[in-house]
DNA sequence: GAGTGGTCTAGACCACACG
DNA sequence: GTGTGGTCTAGACCACTCC
């Protein structure tokens, strides 16, 4: 039986994983669903069981999915969850657990910089800059309050942005490449603006990450965002 | 239980994925030197190729060797990546700032894990582990409440070490090479426990630095991170 | 007993690199 | 050409879980 007569030149098993993948973003299979067995995949796409055993192998490596042995595969029951580096694409980790992402723009504003804007973003008192306030939410549910200050000098049109259909994080990687990147990570009590914004109860603690991002050598965006506590925390992984 | 004995029960690839991160690290194989090819690898270990290319690809995937097609397999010269937090060396960072440095050690103990310790370690519920408890100080001030278990199979000295003089983590990283290492970061309201050791109000939230880490594909040991808000941050440089 | 995942074999074909 | 790694097959045995 021979496949390389395809043209197509993605490995059996990487098609597989993707197939898998796509299953659970587009929401056929949710959260703890049990995927197909080895043998049905088999049976399914044709090929050997040691190619499907790869793919679902490195898929729960990933964390995409857990195995028990004799039992089944299952799709990884993820507690909301972000890697420290890809927290600007929150919305498509969000869709990629196979949930829904929505945003609630409170406000995306030109602004003069106070004092303190501007000594953290290096300008002088007064310069515009804009100032974007967003909710992203997961499944309904607020889960980062976004609060942004941008260099209107650096991206003049980030005004006229409208940020339901693509985040702020996504239009910046895409004006202004990213090329260096601060993140500061604390614990906070969140204001009352805060707390209304991301219904919680004042005694929840969040985790704030300020990230400051820079494109060619230019402090460009600075960024406050905020999560509850009991639906956020930052996962990372790292072989060095 | 003898560690030997698991030995001897892992599987293949594992074996051969050990034998040769032990040639790299006795030094047989020296950086860039070139790994022998899975055929002769197949030959002495005599096994079968897929058995050989398995282990050979997660080397890779660990970045312990570099693999080209058509050419060979080389040892990684040590790349040194430096990547997110870098609590590890508390002891050390504090230094760095010029500033005091001492450990107050509250504990360090063996136990048989409970379920919860024993589920996270991936052990049964009862195996011996060494259960540390130790403050960290900068000029005398709390700065890191350090709750770590430790699989005692795989460190059966740890109970013995008085960590006035080194930390936990450099123990580690001397003795269990790490692998990988996993982080999750919360934002926490502090136990009375925490707020007595860490010596802070009841009303001071805490970030949560939970972080488990491998050595050769064990999971070696769970620690708790808990830092006072107002005395710690994580801060995090890159460039992508 | 039937089904599951974990491992392993002994072959095979392919693309690529090098001399 | 030979040697390398990358992939894939069609079986197999095992330990385990669930009914």
């Amino acid at each position: 039986m021979d496949h390389r007569i395809e043209l197509n030149a993605a490995p059996l098993y990487a098609k597989i994983k993707h197939h898998v993948k796509q299953q659970i973003q587009s929401g056929v299979l949710a959260p703890n669903a049990m995927v197909p067995s080895e043998n049905s995949l088999v049976k399914q796409f044709n090929v050997s069981r040691m190619t499907v055993h790869r793919a679902l192998r490195e898929l729960k490596e990933e964390g995409v999915v857990v195995r028990v042995s004799g039992v089944g595969t299952f799709v990884a029951d993820t507690q909301p969850k972000g890697h420290l580096i890809k927290v600007n694409n929150i919305a498509q980790e969000i869709r990629g657990r196979g949930h829904c992402y929505s945003a609630h723009v409170v406000q995306n504003i030109a602004e003069n910089a106070t004092s303190d804007i501007s000594f953290e973003l290096h300008l002088e008192p007064g310069e515009p800059v804009f100032h974007s306030v967003i909710v992203h939410q997961e499944e309904g549910v607020p889960i980062q309050l976004e609060d942004r200050y941008v260099v209107s000098s650096a991206l003049p049109e980030y005004g006229d942005m409208d940020f339901q259909s693509i985040t702020p994080n996504e239009y910046l990687m895409a004006k202004a490449p990213l090329q260096k990147v601060e993140h500061r990570v604390r614990a906070i009590h969140p204001d009352l603006l805060t707390q209304q914004l991301l219904d919680i109860k004042s005694d929840e603690p969040c985790l704030l990450l300020i990230r400051k991002t820079w494109s060619d050598d230019v402090l460009v965006s600075l960024a406050h965002l905020t999560h509850p506590s009991s639906r956020f925390e930052f996962v990372d992984k790292f072989k060095p």
